[in-house]
DNA sequence: GCCAACGTTGGC
DNA sequence: GCCAACGTTGGC
């Protein structure tokens, strides 16, 4: 099918590296992980809705030193129920959300590189094209982001630099 | 439906 | 570890 919808989508996903880095992603069974634990309603929209397998992410890692994009995956698998909401022995267990009408998605995203130096903060800041960025906005806490072609292009423009 | 209280995120 | 900004909860 042709339409709007095959233009490329991008994405940014925030992980605290202490809890899952890109390393972790780059060693893990296929390079593959799912990205459970999502409990914010913004992002979960993103994640049963609008990502779509083929769509590329950067990685970012939150919480760090210093916080930055890390690398690039990519998205093998759709917004399926986010099975840990179900699991009373784990942290992300919400027991609100049922089987039968899951309120918590999640995606399967593969890993496809790691810069060989982040993008900090402090780089994106201030470049031309990325003030709209949804990652720099001031008290901007979403942790699953749409990332603009524009916004894509530049940023893979500087990781060689 | 308002909004204060609370819990969480995440840069610093 | 601090704390501003944000999202959610729950009393009314």
């Amino acid at each position: 099918m042709k339409g709007k919808d095959d233009s490329p989508r991008y994405w940014l996903l925030k992980s605290e590296p202490d809890v899952f880095s890109i390393e972790d992603l780059a060693k893990a069974k296929n390079k593959t992980t799912h990205w459970d634990g999502v409990r914010n309603y913004q992002a979960r929209n993103f994640l049963r809705d609008s990502i779509k397998k083929g769509d590329l992410v950067f990685f970012y890692h939150s919480n760090s030193e210093p916080s930055a994009i890390a690398g690039i995956a990519e998205v093998v698998k759709e917004g399926y129920p986010d099975f840990t909401a179900f699991d009373p022995d784990d942290p992300h267990f919400d027991p609100k959300s049922k089987k039968d009408q899951p309120t918590w998605y999640m995606v399967d995203i593969k890993h496809v590189e790691t810069f060989k130096k982040p993008l900090s903060l402090d780089d994106l800041r201030g470049v031309k094209g990325l003030e709209d960025m949804v990652l720099l906005q001031k008290g901007s806490r979403l942790s699953v982001q749409p990332v603009s072609p524009k916004e894509w292009a530049l940023i893979c423009g500087m990781k060689k630099k």
